[in-house]
DNA sequence: TTTATATTGATAATACATATCAATTTCGCA
DNA sequence: TGCGAAATTGATATGTATTATCAATATAAA
């Protein structure tokens, strides 16, 4: 099996738990978002709106409330990201790796999205939260700028 | 006299210099503006909506565009930066010293807001857009987690 | 002062996100 | 298997933050 399906498998198996244990129901339309979201989007940074528009094309009856409610419960449940990128729009992403936090890098001119993992910079957060007596449950590090193609000559 | 007020007259002198540079006219409102937000916002995060409704009280005929888009020139000129923090309303603060920035820890629980600057972090940015040939502009990070006050016991 | 241009403030419009609710689906349990 | 409580769905209404519109006004250059 890839990586890429086991991935997909663990993420499964976590959201399924996720469910269970709140006692929530698997439907079918969870089970295509689900499909399509971990499918297509392996790190990209899919808008509500994007996710709901390319589902729609095959499968019509499902509504865009149900999208926004979905992509929230992955998030509840740890197996996707929120993102905010200063556009106004929420971005969701499927989380690939638990333990290995990285983050991105935006460009200014062409909105590109760049990712980047920096150990240092993790151990650094690590050491600040506790100097701080603060317990991190999460963060988020981006950096604005003009990517190589954008800042010219 | 104070390095507050040392600092407020060169966010001053920084934004009517902008003003011109952009052929702009500076307006009692703008004056009005920009009292309240360095006067009594330093180090603070405040909402459109709270800077709005504080100065509307002295000032009952600014209008809330008015504070809306003065805001977003104090962000154009430098003066100011803006945040989001997840609650979907902007915030702006003051910038105190150019060079460091600073960053901030956000408890889940309770909502207060922390600050903190490290030169570490700021140094690996720095290689890291080096690495990538990116041109930094400015940078975000936030750790999200529980305060000492609210982890409990 | 005159004149061109930017600004203001009230309000309309937009956009993203969430709430509502009747109809439907799921799932534990008999 | 079928019943019934409870969750979910999808269409749409509502809410909330932000931006656009525009006539009246203020500013600043000539």
């Amino acid at each position: 099996m890839t990586p890429v399906a086991q991935m997909k498998m663990d993420r499964r198996k976590t959201f399924n738990e996720f469910i269970s244990r709140k006692r929530l129901k698997s439907t079918k339309q969870r089970d295509v978002i689900f499909d399509e979201f971990f499918g297509n989007y392996m790190g990209r940074h899919v808008t509500v709106e994007e996710l709901y528009e390319d589902i729609k094309r095959k499968y019509p009856h499902i509504g865009f409330a149900t999208v926004y409610r979905t992509l929230k419960l992955f998030r509840e449940s740890g197996i996707a990201s929120e993102r905010n990128f200063g556009d106004g729009k929420s971005r969701y992403e499927p989380i690939r790796d638990e333990r290995e936090h990285h983050h991105h890098m935006i460009c200014t001119e062409c909105g590109k999205i760049y990712e980047f993992a920096n150990n240092q910079v993790e151990s650094c957060l690590n050491q600040i939260a506790k100097l701080n007596e603060f317990k991190l449950e999460n963060h988020k590090l981006e950096i604005y700028g003009l990517c190589s193609e954008c800042r010219g000559s």
